[in-house]
DNA sequence: TGTACATCAGTGAACGCGCGTTCACTGATGTAC
DNA sequence: TGTACATCAGTGAACGCGCGTTCACTGATGTAC
């Protein structure tokens, strides 16, 4: 392996950003079930089995993009509320579910890559479940500081003792202290988030409430609501 | 055109449906992107191009499939509640929103082809917009029913001009009479419902929720609680 | 500083495979008189 | 009921295309003495 100091070192790594970007290029108008690394090669004026020197294979290459998927998702969640006040939890919550719903419509490609239908014949590896329930984590973090700052509005018990059980075991998991039925809203939270956003991306709501912004940010707000997040020190 | 008496047009409605039907294993065993006419010609024991005296082309059979799958899900939902009372709105919605699951998991292709990334090359045609739209009504149905019976909990208005305005268009649409803050619920309700679907299908849950019967109750529940849908007679 | 060797990026040809779609055709089924 | 013609299902060959991956190779970059 040479080192990130020497030419070679340097070029390998933009060879590297390049190739995924070009991946993102064609993954954006094609869909990701017809990335093919002869196409990409050709973009980048290469031969095809020149590749392999820098990823094993397409699925190699399909994991790192959707490893680098997760993580932008993440951040783009986790940086949503930058400036907002720490203790402002309804305000925080809405930017982060607007800031999800925001990195779908400008990425939708890598959106479905990571909720879309699985790609024919290529299985996720192990990798990429810490990236995955990262995602889920950022918008969780934001309930568990709620919790801790006593600014939850308590709500029932579960009612189930199977699922009960799934939700400590998650948060510990997650790393983060929050009660099992504010968990259970904010789990449901992220499906009402991807679906939404999942319906949106697939045409379902053209000609019924395009633009969404309106339906959107009115389910966020009754998530709020079901959490009783308050607004903040206003 | 045969008429479907001749021994012509009964083989020809065999073979439509044969197509179908092998286009169907394959869906499942390999996703939509991978959908071939030569397989399928090849799994009947005939030429590939002898199909094209049944489908006009490649996507002529997508859109074909996708229109028996909206059928086939509207269906699943809509005879959900059949032996249930009638005024038994909550039990009902219950069961329509499990038969929208049970449904997915039992035929998890048909379901990406429905809400998963669109086929890359494919666009869906305007003949698959009312099959579409008849799943969201058969669960907006249910509610419409509720208020007519004044089983609905009184909600806030939806507080935005814009969305309210939407949510009258849409009602009128479905020819269903809903009060538009309970079809706002009903709507991110069914954002939540094909989330929590895609997740689990997407194995986003492996090693938290699964089973995810629990989790996708417990939403359900929460979904209803909002709608404020009583239990029905007792 | 200079030379000998090792590393590795990128080439070009090849293997073996698959696909959608068109086209002229043969032979069986259906229809009209 | 029998014959002449029209319809149409299915054939087989072909067009033109794309793909992932392997392999022996050349030539430039890097390393150790």
């Amino acid at each position: 392996m040479a080192g990130p100091h020497t030419a070679r070192g340097r070029a390998r790594a933009q060879m590297l950003t390049d190739i995924k970007q070009q991946a993102l290029r064609q993954l954006g108008e094609e869909g990701a079930a017809a990335l093919s690394l002869r196409a990409i090669a050709r973009d980048l004026g290469v031969v095809s089995s020149g590749l392999y020197r820098y990823y094993a294979n397409r699925d190699a290459l399909l994991t790192a993009l959707i490893i680098d998927a997760y993580d932008d998702l993440t951040a783009a969640v986790d940086t949503a509320d930058a400036d907002l006040a720490p203790s402002a939890f309804r305000d925080r919550w809405i930017a982060r579910c607007a800031a999800l719903r925001r990195w779908a419509l400008a990425e939708p490609a890598r959106f479905q890559l990571l909720y879309g239908t699985p790609v024919p014949g290529y299985r996720a590896p192990e990798d990429t479940v810490g990236p995955a329930v990262a995602v889920d984590a950022a918008l969780v973090r934001l309930v568990a500081d709620a919790a801790a700052a006593g600014a939850l509005r308590p709500l029932p018990a579960v009612g189930s003792e199977v699922l009960e059980a799934q939700l400590e075991r998650v948060a510990v998991g997650l790393g983060l202290a929050v009660p099992p039925a504010a968990l259970a809203v904010a789990v449901s939270a992220v499906g009402t988030l991807v679906g939404l956003v999942t319906l949106e991306l697939g045409g379902h709501f053209v000609g019924g409430f395009e633009p969404v912004d309106a339906l959107f940010a009115h389910a966020v707000g009754d998530l709020a609501d079901r959490l009783g997040l308050p607004s903040g020190p206003a």
